[in-house]
Order: C-alpha cells, then sequence, then structure tokens
DNA sequence: CCAGTTCATAACCAACTTGTTATATAACTA
DNA sequence: TAGTTATATAACAAGTTGGTTATGAACTGG
C-alpha cells in the first residue's frame, strides 16, 4: 500500500459523520438520498464526504438509473486495519521485552 | 471511546510523518532530536507533530533534565484498531450472507 | 556565572477541509 | 415535452493543518 493511500484511508475515517455513514452501509447497500436522511447536514455535503470515501477507496458507487447507489469496499479497510495490527503487534512485542527485562532485574536485585 | 477521540486518533495516522515517529517509536522510547534527526523538517515541525500525536494519546512523554523523552501509548491505537475490528467483523458477516444468498439463488435456479 | 543544548512557543503563510447556497446534469414520469 | 427527482458541481466563507523563522525557557557542564 503506498503512504498516500494509507494517508487518505485514515484521513477519511478521522471524520465522524463518514464513520456514521461506513456504519450504515455496513448494513447494505444504499442511495446518497436516504444516506442523506439521518443527517442534519445539505445534500451536497453528503455528497462531498462520499468523495472522500470514494478516493480513500473505502467506498464504490455503481448505477441504477438515476440512483448512484453507495457499497463499502472492504480491502482498504483491510489495509489499515492490518498496518495497526503489525504496529499492535510490536508494540507487545515491546512489552513483553520489557516483561522480561523487569523479571531479569528482579531476579539480580532479590536473588 | 468518545467520537472526538477517534477523530484526533485517525487524524494523527493520516500523517506520513507522525506514521514514521510512531515506526520509530515503536523501537524505544526516545528524545525529540533523536526523533527529528531523519526528518528533513525543522525541529519545531516535529515538536508540533509530537503534539498532535500527544493529544491523540498516541505517545506520552516523560522529562529527563532538558529532554523529554516520547514513548508510544497502547490504548489509544488499540480502540482504533477495535473499531475497524468491528467493521472487518460487520462486512464479512455481509459477504457471509451475500454468500448464502448467492448459493440460495444458484439452487433455484438449477434444482 | 556563561555558553551551549534541548525543546516549546509565537507569528506568519499557503494549502486544504467542511460546510453553505445556487445551479447544472441526467434520468424518470405523466 | 414539461416537470420532478437524484445527484454532482461551482463558488464561497471560516476554520484547520503543516510548514517556516525567530525567539524564549529550562537545564547542563565548564
Amino acid at each position: 500500500m503506498q503512504p498516500s493511500r494509507l494517508d487518505a484511508t485514515f484521513a477519511a475515517l478521522a471524520d465522524p459523520t463518514r464513520r456514521a455513514i461506513l456504519a450504515r452501509l455496513a448494513l447494505g447497500e444504499t442511495t446518497v438520498m436516504e444516506l442523506a436522511e439521518p443527517f442534519e447536514m445539505s445534500q451536497p455535503a453528503i455528497s462531498k464526504h462520499l468523495k472522500v470515501l470514494e478516493r480513500a477507496g473505502l467506498v464504490s458507487r455503481g448505477r441504477d438509473g438515476q440512483r448512484r447507489p453507495c457499497r463499502i469496499e472492504a480491502k482498504a479497510l483491510g489495509e489499515a486495519n492490518e498496518w495497526l495490527e503489525n504496529y499492535r503487534r510490536l508494540w507487545e512485542a515491546n512489552f513483553a521485552r520489557l516483561d522480561a527485562l523487569l523479571a531479569e532485574l528482579q531476579k539480580k536485585n532479590n536473588p
């Protein structure tokens, strides 16, 4: 994954409206109007958020007559998730090493 | 986790310099100067990035004389990770349902 | 005490974000 | 064909971001 794609993905996830949109889309494909309904926000604002999500690869859109149905694209999310997972593992390894070090010190000080 | 905290965490992760800082910190605690060294960027710029990471709860800082050593704070990362994991699970469930639906349709069409 | 080191802060700037309203485009409906 | 619905685009304002340079504050070592 290019750094720029991770940039876009995390930036897209940083907005609560966009996370709410993803939450709605997790329940299934839907239209822009239906997505916009629960938000106290104009339709163009939602269209913009969708564009951000699309550029980040988090959603894709089809064509159904005059509708542009949106659906979640799992791949980008998976990649962000992977990045976080890697670091979580690294830190856990660090903590494990720290634990080992502390145990070692304790043994030396209280033989 | 309050939404604002997730906002700050994902926003902090959206910058490649900050992700690189986290990568360095994953190897162990270090000072601001040492962190700034590999970047073609002024020291104040790094201090600003650190402030963003700190506000997001991703790093914390100690005091060692005139140094302000930085270390990773695993909790916020874990929370972001959890958020992503939840959605991954939701989507996988969706895909499973979709798979079941497709199998069902296939059975009907080719009895 | 002085000089150097580490780090933070302030003031500034250009670029980007997030919302708005108004308008355009495209497809359906009668 | 005319009107309505779904969505996109443009132009704009206000706020935020990410960098800069200059400076200040806190500590250290001779």
